[in-house]
DNA sequence: TTTCTAAAGATAATGATTATCCATAAAAAT
DNA sequence: ATTTTTATGGATAATCATTATCTTTAGAAA
């Protein structure tokens, strides 16, 4: 886990050198991100920028995600369940194991996919900018709450 | 490419055997699907259905798709863009190329992956049922007509 | 035939996301 | 500083895929 204040800084460099503004929103949406240590779904973000900026719009919300996301600095997740989730802390392609019944979603140590991914780029003559590898199942709690 | 013919009766059986019913309209989806060499989108099996069934609904192909989902006879795609597609020839785990402008689907052949798989069931505990493994960029074609 | 139940069809509802439009505030230019 | 320009925020409507609801229909069994 990055540190939050530096992980901070970093995304804000970003953005300023693209030109980009800091506002009092976006900081405050910066600073949830960065110290996130799951996935936080749109809605959760929203929750929390609620306590700083009451007025917050939820369209201010996708739009800065999106704007996140085009700088490479945050990594969207989405799955067959409704509800975009996001990564601000590990912005690039890593494997992960999301439960079908409760939703919880796992990060783990990136497989060695480059090659497979250089390889595919050699094979189709595509130019792969991205990959997602997800694991679905059941979690140890759901499965204890048996089949259903 | 598996023939079509076999196919069929392959998921007619399946879907006799579990007690479901083989209609009209269900047998001119599995045609659809049986006979599919692509990944067909849920708009795209709907024209199609609309040549034997003109009053086909909406509604019904997607009930329709659902069951084969629960009884594993085709593989639901969905991506970022919006609009689920459907592999009703290889209804299991296998790698995709997509081009994330035109939206063409590459099928690729299955990377081994199940015994990072299984590494990922003993690591979290989960009992994972199965994976999606997706390498998204700009097809060669995309790629001529430039950035922008 | 009659009965029972799954399935089809029409349509409304849902829910996440995007578009639109105006107000506002930040940076740039004068 | 003041003005000008432009990006951004906020409210809300629109979109679009999918799901739910409800009624009708038709397949299978008795």
């Amino acid at each position: 886990m990055a540190d939050p204040q530096y992980r901070l800084e970093q995304i804000i460099k970003v953005l300023r050198d693209k030109g980009h503004r800091i506002t009092p929103q976006r900081l405050a949406l910066l600073k949830i991100i960065a110290k996130s240590e799951g996935h936080p779904s749109v809605e959760q973000i929203y929750e929390q920028m609620k306590a700083d900026f009451p007025t917050t719009s939820l369209a201010t919300i996708y739009k800065t995600l999106t704007l996140l996301k085009e700088v490479g600095e945050v990594l969207e997740l989405n799955f067959a369940t409704a509800g975009s989730h996001y990564d601000g802390n590990k912005p690039y392609p890593h494997p992960h194991v999301i439960c079908t019944r409760c939703g919880q979603i796992l990060d783990r140590k990136s497989v060695a996919l480059a090659e497979i991914s250089q390889e595919m780029a050699r094979l189709t003559g595509y130019e792969i900018t991205h990959h997602q590898l997800n694991f679905f199942g059941l979690c140890p709690e759901c499965q204890k709450a048996g089949p259903g």
